[in-house]
DNA sequence: GAGCACTGC
């Protein structure tokens, strides 16, 4: 398929976008509610998702228990192993100790990497007891920021972005017999960067053994991949769940969410409810609209008690959901996907599954990442059926209907790995000696589109030569856990000497949520806080060094934070970067310096990073991007939202209700001839209407 | 004059 319709199916199939359009239009749907309070949704009741006969019989024991020796002959017997072991059938906890128990740690560690830091800890602490011996000795777990692990290690639990990165100075992951990879049909960009590394590092290690665990769906996929290893399939421990659909498409699933729980309610035996929604914004509307409709009923009506759950939601608010019921209410919790694999409600007995959810997509003809409210999969619209089934038979109701489910829901979710900037991917795999990534054997293949981006990005940006080898710069950019766009501003900051000052913004940059806080009741006070970290219109690169610094000053106080509305979680997270990559910029051979009250040294140094992302002002009062022109805004939460300023350049460009540049800075364009004569003429200052020259040779990309 | 799924290094 072609790039453009492949862009052209993925918006087509998105359902709407963030905008004040489509706000008015819900909104108005919502007070339908109101008006018609005994309407119904019909549902059909159609298939039962089978939950597994031993479960009854040996409810003491783990499944896995009962195939200890086929686990160890198939690995015996093979290289490669797919396994397949639904929820509970203890596989993670299980075979590592199998393995072990088999001799496998004797001349190198079994390591088994998860998508999730919580979950390598867990396991590594479950199994650590199970074999008493205390965690970090025999049994241990590597995550960022936290390696609890010895020489005595044998049974590793890792992040699979862990492995990656300990490949850069173990590339054939020598210190290791086994290697799991658990739950790869999650298909992180991680797991699928690691899957297409081991296929090639099996073959140059005849004594490496590899298991992949994956869900039922996927196997034969795993299995094909790797020239057709074996599966192994170990039963789960699940019950029943009961599919309803409902019989019409309903065109609003906010509206049918509520009717659906209130009748599930008022109809149906004790047991809690889980509704998955796509973000804050509708679980707070649904959150209101719950608690109204339960008030006016009043007696009418048992208790209902409403629980939201969404990542943003601080952690006090967010163990709610895990209050138990008292006895004759019951509990109804609206969330995100965060409950689809990351959290664990018991209690779940009912299912509403909207069949829709937000999901990231980067266009890389444009640059731009947008977050559009997407139909759910099968697989996904699977595992969110399984949360009514884990302490009993369970119900779910698909607020869609079974033809949609069967003819417009794709069987699994578009891999992140298609739908990502991929330059960071790119340099890691160019760090291992894989030069031909237009051929490079993916599990799913990216976009080639996406593929050729990145590589001009980091030709661009000096990691990679005329034939694409990684340079010295290159190398050193690998190195840090950060998009290349960060990594080089860092390593330019050595020749500035502002290093000190420029891992602090970019820590602060890489950190996903924005620091400055902004309640819905408070935007006035919270806006006039946020002015103070501005010292005339430096932007808001240099605005971010200053809260990051003030609240050094301030001992690194949560309640400085408060005081001026600065997310003190986001803050936190940064002091952990800004800690890690202090240590990486020695490592890589990068001076700490300092040159606080040196703006122009540290726009340099950002320039060197973002070089490919500038903005010239235009009469009309908008921007135009200067490679690969193209109109965009500066967004309103920047400093310089009211202060035109003829140069800029910014941090990343987002599609929302418009094309915003987020984090923006004002530079002088000559600085663009000094730090990027190879990218940057007198021309494209002069003239932006004329067609830009090309960059010439890029052999690498020839197909 | 904004619009915040979710991980991970």
């Amino acid at each position: 398929m072609s790039q453009v319709t492949w862009e052209e199916s993925r918006l087509r199939n998105a359902t709407w976008e963030y905008g004040s359009k489509n706000k008015r239009q819900r909104s108005h749907d919502y007070k339908f509610v109101f008006e018609d309070p005994h309407r119904q949704l019909d549902f059909i009741k159609t298939s039962v998702i089978n939950g597994d006969k031993m479960l009854q019989k040996e409810r003491k024991t783990l499944p896995i228990y009962h195939y200890r020796e086929q686990v160890l002959r198939a690995v015996q017997e093979n290289q490669v192993v797919v396994i397949v072991g639904e929820t509970g059938s203890g596989k993670t906890t299980q075979i590592p100790q199998y393995l072990h128990e088999a001799g496998y740690t004797k001349h190198g560690k079994v390591g088994c990497t998860q998508p999730r830091r919580v979950a390598a800890i867990s396991v590594a602490a479950r199994v650590s007891r199970e074999m008493g011996v205390k965690l970090g000795h025999e049994v241990g777990y590597s995550i960022r920021f936290e390696d609890c692990t010895s020489e005595k290690t044998v049974l590793k639990y890792m992040t699979d972005g862990m492995v990656l990165r300990e490949m850069l100075s173990d590339p054939k992951l020598e210190s290791y017999s086994v290697l799991m990879v658990d739950e790869a049909h999650e298909r992180t960009l991680s797991t699928d960067i690691l899957l297409g590394i081991f296929k090639d590092l099996v073959r140059l290690r005849s004594d490496l053994k590899l298991l992949i665990s994956s869900a039922t769906l996927d196997a034969e996929k795993f299995s094909t991949y790797f020239n057709f290893a074996p599966i192994l399939r170990v039963p789960g421990r699940r019950y029943p769940v009961e599919i309803h659909y409902t019989k019409a498409p309903e065109s609003n699933y906010i509206d049918a969410a509520i009717v659906t729980t209130l009748e599930i309610h008022a109809t149906q035996a004790s047991g809690d409810i889980l509704v998955f929604l796509t973000g804050q914004e509708e679980i707070e509307t649904v959150e209101e609209i719950l608690k109204e409709r339960i008030r006016k009923l009043g007696t009418k009506i048992g208790e209902l008690i409403v629980c939201p759950v969404y990542a943003n939601l601080p952690t006090e608010l967010q163990a709610k959901i895990f209050v138990p019921t008292p006895d004759g209410a019951r509990k109804v919790v609206l969330a995100t996907n965060i409950a689809e694999t990351l959290l664990t409600i018991d209690g779940i007995k009912y299912v509403v599954d909207s069949g829709y959810s937000k999901m990231k997509w980067y266009n890389p003809k444009t640059g731009m990442e947008s977050l559009l409210v997407y139909p759910i999969s099968k697989a996904s619209a699977m595992q969110r059926a399984g949360r009514s089934g884990r302490t009993g038979p369970g119900k779910c109701f698909r607020l869609y209907t079974i033809n949609s489910y069967q003819e417009d829901m794709e069987d699994n979710t578009v891999p992140e790995i298609q739908r990502t900037n991929l330059a960071n991917v790119i340099l890691i795999l160019k760090n291992l000696g894989i030069d031909d990534l237009l051929n490079f054997d993916f599990l799913d293949s990216p976009p080639q589109e996406l593929l050729r981006k990145a590589l001009e990005l980091l030709y661009a940006l000096g990691a990679l030569n005329q034939v694409g080898e990684l340079t010295k710069v290159g190398r050193q950019m690998a190195e840090f856990p950060l998009d290349p766009m960060l990594s080089k501003m860092i390593v330019a900051s050595d020749k500035f000497k502002c290093s000190n000052e420029i891992i602090t913004i970019a820590a602060l940059l890489s950190v996903g949520n924005s620091v400055f806080y902004r309640p819905k009741n408070k935007k006035f006070l919270a806006d006039n806080a946020r002015m103070n970290f501005y010292q005339g219109d430096s932007g808001d690169h240099i605005a971010l060094l200053n809260v990051y610094n003030s609240w050094k000053e301030n001992d690194y106080s949560k309640q400085w934070c408060y005081d001026n509305f600065i997310q003190f979680r986001s803050m936190k997270h940064a002091r952990d970067i800004r800690d890690q990559l202090t240590c990486l910029v020695e490592r890589v051979g990068i001076e700490l310096t300092s040159s606080l009250c040196n703006l122009e040294a540290m726009k340099k140094a950002i320039i060197s990073g973002f070089l490919l992302h500038t903005a010239r002002l235009q009469k009309n009062g908008s921007y135009w991007t200067v490679k690969h022109p193209q109109k965009v805004h500066v967004h309103p939460s920047s400093g310089l939202a009211q202060v035109p300023k003829r140069w800029v350049i910014y941090h990343e460009l987002v599609l929302t209700t418009k094309e915003y540049m987020r984090q923006v800075t004002e530079l002088k364009p000559e600085w663009l001839f000094e730090i990027a004569p190879h990218y940057y003429m007198l021309k494209d200052v002069e003239d932006l209407r004329k067609k830009m020259p090309r960059v010439a040779g890029r052999p690498w990309l020839k197909t």
